[in-house]
DNA sequence: GAAACGCCCGCAAACGTTTGCGTAGATAAA
DNA sequence: TTTATCTACGCAAACGTTTGCGGGCGTTTC
């Protein structure tokens, strides 16, 4: 049997196909007695257009394209679930990439992209990306842009973040005030914005407390967790005196708890950890980890609303429509006194 | 400028449009002479295909779509890393739809997908849907299909799935050895094949181990996590004989945490918990929880190597092609003696 | 009565690609 | 010289949709 297509329905009905294409949208151009007839017949063969045809023709392709580092991170699928929902209410599909962290991924993705597969991005950039000239290049190439948490400052668009260095100097204060007088830090890059304004928090933090900074208490991690854990180890064998730990990545603090098992050291009677973390059952650890949790979901949320609104009005995104939302502590038994 | 499409560049190298097309492709009809002239442009200009026009005229878009109920849990967030894993490695797109196992949402979506937008899809189905007749539209819609986890029996197609009725079995069995002697069962959905096999592994199970059957210690939860808690605890309060609890979906391991913190029930002493889950913390939860997991990673990974082989042979997809992958128990302290 | 207008509808071009077919020119075979 | 073979390329149709333009027909206006 032949598809069903516009032209199918269009000799069933003797019309037009433009017609009947008008039908299906609703024009104003054809008659109430003839959209009624177009209509039945579209729903008793299932008519669906071909996205590919209309994409096509209109240059717009009701997709966007989400490019964050993994998708197994509570962060990054709550965000997840902001964006397919407000994408989905909107008649919008959603293209999801991986970049693993990895800054060739990355780039590589960027390419397809240019291509004018979707109508507008959503980004979080990888943590090892120290060079933005794909950025730059995506950009130029037209598809709206919104960067949410992990931001690249360099592009001139809309960027959705949390409070990043209010959250970094109140995680460092919450430490100090529950006695902690050696406090690492683990962060995961210290090229991105965001690692940069909670290292800043954090030394803030030390400073009007009146504790010097120590960069070697500086960590930087990777993506692998089970050498980050070693690493840490390392860190807490040679400075015995350490006695507070201020995670700003999950993946960070949780393996602070993995290194302070397998050393024996007690949180938070010997160690206390604070650590950036959408984790659900934060509450259910052994001992519950306190958290600075971001609104993930929200920032999921916001950031697909600038970009649609954006798309729809096709307008560039401008910076000045960045929004910055409010990570919350919540003091849990890992930094009791 | 104009836009940089084929024409663009056939008209800069005083060629036609067909040969700079083939060009691209490597054909064997261009001398190489042409081709490399063609490929230095198409790299200056930075040219990237249409994706569109391509879709368009070879009815194949390079794009696969996921359904599955939600990306924040650890199961499906892990089968999305494997899924986009193998996609990207063979240039294919993908789509991402998220049900919330809401069998509306299911029915919309696959509404969707009959349009041709996708080469094929992944999917787990949605909890609540006890209709299939949705699927079967789009079954017949020409799509290649591959189920995973949640799989819906009534299409001849191939499915990823795990043993679960001997991890159900192994479950009880594991609560049984450790003293237990009246276990509860919190699933998720009674209709769902999944379900059904774990059920049953629970019975037998008890049966093998003389131990019988009793109904009213089966509980079916839903996607509401709070009313979830509510009712183990109703259930622990008056049945206060309950001395292990098999949840065969994660959310309710977890929410069986909760509710026994709440009522103060020790674990392990009093009640002893097994879960499936993919929980990377679940040994650093208090106390670490025993787990049911499942190769996610590599459900997802088998999924979309067997639909994207099927799609490039554009061959069906057969039932035959079903695999069953081992999940593994890790026996922690929610279930020692 | 002609002119003007509004309502419906069809024609055909366009979006950027891919691809079957045709062919000009060069070389090889007869 | 003629014929066949091959290489390298162009022409044009097709994919399914959207949309500017034009026109037939009926109603209103002066």
């Amino acid at each position: 049997m032949p598809p069903v297509n516009l032209k199918r329905l269009a000799q069933e009905l003797n019309l037009s196909i433009a017609t009947v294409s008008r039908a299906l949208q609703d024009s104003y151009e054809v008659s109430a007695h003839t959209k009624e007839r177009v209509r039945a017949l579209a729903a008793e063969l299932n008519y669906q257009p071909n996205a590919y045809a209309s994409s096509l023709r209109r240059n717009v392709s009701k997709t966007i394209g989400v490019v964050i580092p993994e998708v197994n991170n509570h962060f990054f699928s709550l965000a997840i679930n902001g964006i397919e929902e407000v994408a989905r209410q909107s008649g919008y599909h959603v293209l999801i990439y991986l970049t693993h962290d990895d800054y060739e991924r990355e780039v590589g993705i960027t390419q397809y992209l240019t291509g004018g597969r979707v109508d507008g991005l959503l980004m979080s950039v990888a943590s090892e990306s120290r060079e933005f000239e794909h950025l730059q290049k995506l950009y130029a190439s037209k598809p709206a842009i919104v960067f949410f948490d992990r931001v690249c400052e360099a592009l001139p668009t809309a960027k959705v973040t949390t409070n990043d260095y209010e959250s970094g100097y109140l995680a460092t204060a919450h430490l100090i005030e529950a006695g902690c007088r050696h406090i690492a830090h683990l962060l995961v890059s210290g090229n991105l914005s965001i690692g940069r304004m909670r290292m800043q928090g954090y030394q803030a933090a030390l400073r009007e407390h009146g504790l010097e900074f120590d960069e070697t208490l500086v960590l930087t991690g990777d993506a692998d967790d089970e050498r980050n854990k070693e690493r840490i180890m390392d860190l807490l064998r040679t400075r015995p005196e350490v006695d507070g730990i201020f995670a700003s990545v999950e993946r960070l603090a949780l393996s602070s708890y993995q290194a302070c098992k397998e050393l024996g050291r007690a949180i938070p009677e010997q160690i206390k950890v604070v650590g950036f973390s959408n984790l659900g059952v934060a509450s259910l650890l052994d001992p519950a980890l306190t958290t600075i949790t971001q609104p993930a979901y929200d920032i999921g949320r916001q950031a697909a609303t600038i970009l649609l609104r954006a798309i729809e009005k096709k307008k560039a995104i401008l910076p000045s429509q960045s929004v910055v939302l409010k990570s919350e502590l919540f003091a849990r038994r890992s930094t009791a006194r």
